[in-house]
DNA sequence: CTTAGGATCGCCT
DNA sequence: GGCGATCCTAAGC
């Protein structure tokens, strides 16, 4: 057990082992929340990762230590969550992209102005909005408040495929989802 | 069901 | 100046 061990998963590991490790997973925000259910992975040497070119200043969580939050904003509108992987100064990192919600509903159609349940964090700026993520959350440690981890349970059936929404390494199988879950934020190509 | 366009801003070329 | 690790709405089939 190690600083970067949270809820049976070594953040240390690579992106792709821990994006597969993270279904399942419960993650909180001020106990809101739910079961992530789709992930990917983005490394160093991936010309799809915001770590590709090197430290910036929005990506500099990224750098950082691992088991912490990278929070970026997305086409200048949404925010993004990530969780820090490898070791630090290396740039990897596991986006999540959809939950299963579990905890505080309410507030998360409120947060949300929708009603259906599968609304709530099928997308990974659905999810940051749901759960209340800003850039306040950039470089936070995943082992302490606001947030909290609960593990997976064990066996789940996982299911992988290309990433979503990018332009380069297109064929790359960083996507890993809960097999027939119905909260993805698109079905699983394989 | 699928596709197209707009919102909006920080980063890169 | 262009382009995103997106989302929503509207329109088309």
């Amino acid at each position: 057990m190690t600083m970067s061990t949270i809820a049976g998963i070594d953040f240390s590991a690579p992106a792709d082992i821990v994006a597969r490790q993270l279904i399942g997973v419960t993650v909180l925000v001020d106990g809101v929340g739910g079961r992530i259910v789709e992930t990917e992975a983005y490394d160093r040497e991936d010309p799809a990762s915001h770590a590709f070119s090197g430290p910036t200043e929005r990506n500099a969580s990224m750098f950082g230590p691992p088991a912490h939050a990278y929070v970026y904003r997305s086409y200048g509108i949404h925010w993004c969550l990530n969780f820090v992987c490898r070791e630090a100064g290396h740039g990897a990192g596991v986006l999540l992209r959809a939950l299963e919600p579990v905890a505080g509903l309410d507030i998360m159609r409120a947060r949300r102005d929708a009603l259906d349940e599968r609304l709530l964090c099928s997308g990974p700026g659905k999810l940051c909005q749901a759960l209340g993520v800003t850039r306040a959350h950039d470089g936070m440690w995943l082992a302490g408040a606001p947030f909290e981890l609960l593990p997976a349970a064990p066996g789940l059936a996982i299911v992988e495929g290309p990433r979503i929404g990018i332009s380069k390494a297109v064929d790359v199988p960083w996507r890993f989802g809960l097999a027939g879950s119905r909260f993805l934020s698109r079905p699983m190509r394989g």
